[in-house]
DNA sequence: TTCCGTGCAAATCTTTTGCACGGTC
DNA sequence: GACCGTGCAAAAGATTTGCACGGAA
């Protein structure tokens, strides 16, 4: 990152959102935007309800005209940006699916996860997707995707 | 079992479910049976639905005497069983939560998945397996189990 | 006889869908 | 003005739980 630096990726993710969305004929709205605006900014994936109640979260006072949006909104779109490829889901084996934006020219990442408490965390490790990616020749499946989940104690709940 | 041939490790698995029921205190009972049997013998993950279903189709003749196994048995029997880990959930990013039976001495496989007809298959890979075993020691988790799903188009979808 | 296992029905919870209104193009 | 986006409420589907009965120890 010589010029620019890495922290502008997540602007550029939602820059290439908006433009995806807009290629694919559709209109803007408030909870579109909020929504696109909330996942440029996570490191990691978020169910639907955190992301409703992040979205809900914003204006404590209340009088900021930002109303807070729908679950069904939130779905609606996540389901729309997965379709564009700009979202995936990750399925962590808890009870609700997660969502996290991809970002074409980062490295992507898999997930650790907690048993006891719940937390999710992103790691990547080259060596891995080195393997993974030899692997899916050699399978009786034409492989596009995959997903790698850990789960154990983290180190909050192991101690 | 020293002379045992290794396709008998399915009996020995439902042998050891058996005795680990015991040693928890569990009384035997007709589901729990027809559940166990039915796993022994599954190369790969199935769904509640599926278990249901499968076990529902025994005796086409009606007066068998067997009952079909109703689905609230058919979760609490596996919730059971996967508290003692003799069967594991597999998550496979489909609607529904899949399990498999565990055997101690059987290599662990993971997931193939067709995103397209949903079938599942199993795979496994030492190389994977070694690189995911030294990952698991980098990570601030204390890693206890890890699940592989490799999503695309099978043989028959690609065509 | 005591307690476990099971079926049935109802409850829960996540996600999806139908509908009507308001905003965007 | 046409059509999309959104909120609300109801629906759908998977899983869990409460309860009562029958069987195992």
């Amino acid at each position: 990152m010589s010029s620019r630096a890495p922290d502008t990726a997540h602007e550029s993710w939602a820059q290439r959102a908006e433009q995806a969305l807009a290629a694919a004929g559709r209109k803007r709205g408030g909870a579109r935007s909020a929504l696109l605006e909330l996942l440029a900014t996570q490191e990691c994936a978020l169910t639907a309800v955190e992301i409703e109640q992040q979205l809900g979260a914003r204006s404590p006072c209340g009088d900021d005209a930002v109303r807070p949006v729908s679950r069904a909104s939130v779905y609606r779109v996540l389901d729309e940006l997965e379709s564009l490829g700009l979202v995936q889901r990750v399925d962590t084996g808890q009870a609700m699916v997660r969502y996290e934006r991809v970002c074409e020219h980062e490295e992507h990442h898999h997930h650790l996860v907690c048993d006891r408490c719940g937390l999710v965390m992103p790691f990547s490790d080259p060596g891995l997707e080195r393997a993974i990616d030899k692997l899916s020749e050699r399978v009786p499946l034409a492989v596009s995707e995959h997903e790698i989940v850990l789960r154990g104690a983290c180190r909050d709940c192991a101690a």
